[in-house]
RNA sequence: GGAGAGGUGGCAGAGUGGUCGAAUGCGACAGUCUCGAAAACUGCUGUACCUUCACGGGUACCGAGGGUUCGAAUCCCUCCCUCUCCGCCA
């Protein structure tokens, strides 16, 4: 959520920077504007009604105290109007609150001034690439097709079970499932990143912390007899961990890392972008977490960006990096680096990453503060990004090294499956 | 699922319907002392919003929401959550 004193202070930067996101700010920016004018003018009028009848209600205390009860009795009549008064304004103020935080929730927030202009994603900025494509033979086959080779995901299984979008890894792939899983952890405990497993299951609180709700209310599975959300990433616990705090400075970088299967209904999508391992509704995934100074929060972008490249780097994926344009941002985000492998069988890049930054958008919501000495608190900064997410990971791996005998892990993985071949 | 207890400031923990934003302790911060530190002593220490050029002033907040009252942390109602015991269970 945008500070409200920042829209205030600079309506029209808002409504700029918004457009760079293809959004129409100005109708709803008029309309908080005009309600937060209205607020201010009642809370005001509010407080002096309430500072009166304090002030009565005092003096009527001290009157009865000196067995004065008929000046008190005389006080006491000019309270019934001021309560009407108060019911009245306490209604409307309430009225007033609500209204208007139902419309700035629905501001995304504002992107970067780095941030490339486009709509799609074709307009996002190729910002790296990475690594040599492999040329494989003429009957390379998509890793949908090596998994039931050499049996180590069973799609159709997971149909029976719980239904598309829900693979079942078994043997070689399990094992590989589990051994991602742990290197991915291992390297983040080496940057410095503390392991966290949260729960999965998240209430409507942490759900609005991070931005989920209420605009990507379809997309998480609701348990409704408990009202709680299976979590789409673990961004959103991770990331509550913090929720209504005030961290003092000291304590700050925070950084946070942990794996968590993740699970999105993905209503919606269809065709090939669905095949194999390419989209699910179940799947793992590790996730770095940061809370920043404000000041510090784009040397971190920076920072994580660079460890997932180090990790693909170190899986001997080719990837490149974009630098994700206005309209294909997501709605919290004010800077985003995707990261994306090429799956040599299927021809194409797959998304395997997202690193972002989203300011104070995040830490305005959940109301995560840190306090820097005597200054005030102020809003941190947070940041997250997927480090990594494994199914395309393993879709690369499996096309990208699969050769005559079967499918190579790659070096660093081995010490972690205890196997260098799946065959 | 059954029974009970409880939710108060960064933490611990008092609290009589009025002078309670709230005792006290710890912590934090500043000072005295010291070469320095510890100890001791002294002082200070919440957040949000409104208002003011500013100094300042005002309002709200003792789990959440209602109610009673001139006045509620304190009384009443509803809800939520936590803890303990029992049952069931990984």
């Amino acid at each position: 959520m945008i500070e409200l004193s920042y829209i205030r202070r600079s309506p029209e930067e808002v409504i700029s920077r918004l457009a760079i996101k293809n959004f129409d700010a100005k109708p709803v920016i008029d309309e908080i504007l005009a309600i937060d004018e209205k607020r201010r003018s009642t809370q005001t009028n509010l407080d002096g009604i309430l500072a009166q009848l304090n002030k009565a209600s005092k003096e009527i205390g001290e009157l009865y105290k000196a067995g004065k009860k008929a000046e008190a009795d005389a006080l006491k009549a000019n309270t019934t109007q001021w309560k009407e008064d108060i019911t009245l304004l306490e209604a409307e103020t309430k009225k007033i609150e609500t209204e208007l935080h139902t419309k700035a929730v629905l501001l995304p927030n504002m992107p970067h001034s780095s941030v490339p202009n486009g709509k799609t994603p074709e307009d996002n900025e190729v910002f790296h690439t990475e690594g040599a494509i492999p040329e494989l033979g003429e009957n390379a086959l998509p890793h949908w097709d090596l998994a039931k080779k050499y049996d180590i995901i069973d799609f159709e299984l997971g149909v029976k079970i719980s239904g598309a979008g829900f693979p079942v890894y078994k043997g070689k792939g399990a094992k590989l499932q589990r051994a991602l899983i742990n290197y991915f952890l291992d390297k983040a405990h080496e940057a410095g990143y503390l392991e966290i497993e949260p729960p999965i299951l998240i209430n409507e609180d942490s759900g609005f912390g991070t931005g989920q709700l209420p605009d990507k209310e379809g997309q998480m599975y609701f348990v409704g007899e408990d009202k709680l959300y299976l979590i789409p990433t673990a961004e959103v616990p991770i990331t509550n961990i913090y929720r209504d705090m005030v961290v003092d400075a000291s304590t700050l970088p925070i950084k946070n890392c942990g794996y968590t299967p993740c699970f999105r209904r993905e209503a919606g999508s269809y065709g090939k972008d669905v095949r194999g391992l390419n989209r699910l509704h179940q799947f793992d995934k590790v996730e770095i977490v940061q809370i920043r100074m404000p000041e510090e929060s784009y040397k971190a972008l920076e920072e994580m960006r660079d460890y997932v490249a180090g990790l693909l780097r170190s899986l001997n994926l080719p990837f490149r990096i974009l630098k994700l344009c206005g309209g294909d941002m997501s709605f919290a985000s004010a800077l985003t680096f995707d990261m994306e492998v090429y799956s040599a069988a299927q021809k194409r890049w797959l998304e395997v990453s997202s690193v972002s930054n989203f300011e104070t958008f995040q830490s305005n919501r959940m109301k995560l503060r840190y306090k820097k000495d005597k200054d005030k608190p102020a809003l941190a900064h947070t940041l997250n990004g997927s480090a990594l997410a494994l199914p395309r990971i393993v879709a690369s791996l499996l096309e990208n090294n699969q050769d005559d005998k079967g499918v190579r892990i790659p070096e660093v993985l081995i010490p972690y499956t205890k196997f260098d071949y799946i065959s």
